[in-house]
DNA sequence: CTACACCCTATACTTCGGTATAGGGTCAAG
DNA sequence: CTTGACCCTATACCGAAGTATAGGGTGTAG
């Protein structure tokens, strides 16, 4: 039954005070017992819960599917296929989100190299057509 | 010399008058024109300005970085070196963002397998891997 | 003249995950 | 008793890219 006081395990899980009131204020952990004198107390489930946090925030959950995972936890129906399911939501989120940042990157790394052989090997136009294809003009689009 | 108002430029490009309004307070487009009684006329280019403007954003710059750019072009030295530098810069930056996602994509994948291979065929002790090694404690870990 | 669509400004609010600050209380050492 | 480290609450603020709302003016058709 040992407890930590907020800077300790604040400290202890490389977090700020702060960010403990802040997980509190929103619901992510429960209140923590108080000492007579209204200091936070945090016993040993706290800061399991609050590992948990840190270890699947790591995983790249946002505080929000973590706070609905908890509340799956706290009402004991935490079971291997509601992980399951998040985690697969999750995992379908990235591969979208890794679609859409290699079709983006896909489409700049060409500019990049037009604009590469234009320097080394300036056009008669005197134009990169990276430039063109960008502004949707020429050089300067007054007119 | 064609001019049009707020609402019809917002209409042709696909944006809110209230986004209209938005970019010229941050000075991505200048002030345009007005009517005697205070109506914003868009010319041709200030039309050709936001169209580059959400060129560029659906390559996936930032206000800031078009910013930047247009700066470059209203000082008439937008050279191609410049968007160049500028363009390289990001496919660098969405190189790294690819690679963290996929990073954490390969983390989380197997976890998905675990439970997978759990719920087809539960384990003798009944406890799905993946979900003690989230929790790093068994299914409900009060004790 | 009135209704209605459209326009204007200014301000506040949104999401996300906190951080920073102000203003005060508690506790142990010296 | 005072100093200093720690703790508390409440509130405001950050970036990004807007959205929403309030409260008012304009322009035109009936």
């Amino acid at each position: 039954m040992n407890s930590l006081r907020t800077g300790e395990v604040a400290q202890k899980l490389g977090l700020s005070a702060q960010t403990l009131y802040f997980y509190e204020r929103i619901g992510l952990i429960p209140s923590p017992q108080r000492s007579p004198s209204g200091y936070r107390l945090f016993g040993d489930r706290d800061v399991a819960r609050l590992s948990f946090i840190l270890r699947v925030k790591a995983l790249g959950l946002s505080l929000d599917e973590i706070k609905e995972i908890l509340l799956l936890y706290d009402g004991e129906s935490l079971t291997c296929q509601a992980i399951r399911d998040r985690l697969q939501h999750k995992v379908q989120e990235l591969d979208q989100k890794i679609h859409r940042l290699q079709a983006l990157r896909n489409e700049l790394a060409p500019l990049v190299k037009e604009c590469q052989s234009f320097l080394s090997q300036p056009s008669p136009d005197g134009e990169c057509s990276a430039l063109r294809d960008i502004t949707g003009i020429g050089g300067n689009q007054d007119a």
